[in-house]
DNA sequence: TTTTCCATGTAACTCGTTACATGATTTC
DNA sequence: GAAATCATGTAACGAGTTACATGGAAAA
């Protein structure tokens, strides 16, 4: 969850926002790269309100269903600073599924080994082309560094499966 | 959960062994590498065999405890054969915690920033040492070929890391 | 007028971890 | 006699997803 935390709170930092609002940007300009879901996001909204890291207010539009407005409160601010620094140096999500199936590798024939890893191969080819062609967000230069990290690991594991094959 | 059903069908594959068996070896040759728990072993072990996927038996040794033997049944190879080739393609697993993180990172002013990223570097590189030290185990090809994905996506984060700094 | 968008949620479920509990046996 | 090892679990919790539910407003 602090993972989902440091996403919002960071959304939050430059300002406030409601909750639809927040996912909408996820959608349109993370989606992709950050695979939390709506619900996620407003139970996650409430809890950081509950913890007092963000404030909510409601605002009325029209005959709609009123926006809750989250701001970043001071110690929201606190809890983003802590979190920033601590996942940048936690070393956590080298851990991949694939690692368990190349474990048993060896109990695939010759020609179907290679086969699925030639699939494989065309799906990072695929999500590298997808990652790649996502236009800069002007959001920040924080978002294009994080997406150019994630399309160098992809680039390395295609390495990896070219080198193997 | 399908992800460490395959790591323990896999297991069973060469032979019927009983739940702490698996659990030690995993702690003693993979720990560093695959990060399941003990309890999460003996719960996941038991829905394999409501599915019937493996076969149990007990097994007295004197008057401790019981031992449960699990066997691999020909379900149970059948769905480890569909979950190898289904985690050999599936691309998951790339999304860091650390990109999170990224996205915010000049939100650090420059010292700041140098630091925590050479922070992190010395964490990997520490990483990379440990991984690197274990002995290969003579269990198969494949562990190796796993441990050999580990150490390359490692050293990829490294080389982004010395680049960006 | 039908579809899409706005804006929120809840309930049920899965997955996994943590902490706890038991009790015999072997080793120091 | 104390500590580590053998061998199993259960209960409670946390995090997240899925599917479902609502209902007005704008656009096609």
């Amino acid at each position: 969850m602090e993972e989902r935390k440091l996403l919002l709170l960071g959304l939050l930092l430059s300002q406030s926002q409601h909750g639809y609002q927040i996912n909408d940007f996820i959608e349109k300009n993370l989606s992709g790269f950050v695979g939390m879901k709506r619900s996620t996001a407003y139970s996650t909204l409430d809890n950081l309100c509950e913890s007092g890291h963000v404030r909510m207010e409601l605002e009325q539009v029209g005959n709609r269903p009123a926006r809750k407005v989250y701001t970043l409160t001071d110690e929201g601010r606190r809890l983003f600073d802590q979190l920033l620094r601590e996942y940048l140096v936690k070393l956590e999500g080298f851990e991949m599924p694939v690692e368990i199936a190349l474990m048993y590798i060896d109990s695939l024939e010759e020609t179907e080994r290679v086969g699925w890893l030639s699939k494989r191969l065309a799906a990072i080819d695929a999500a590298i082309a997808a990652l790649a062609a996502t236009p800069p967000h002007g959001f920040g230069v924080g978002v294009d560094l994080a997406i150019g990290h994630r399309l160098h690991m992809m680039r390395a594991e295609r390495e990896w499966l070219l080198n193997l094959l």
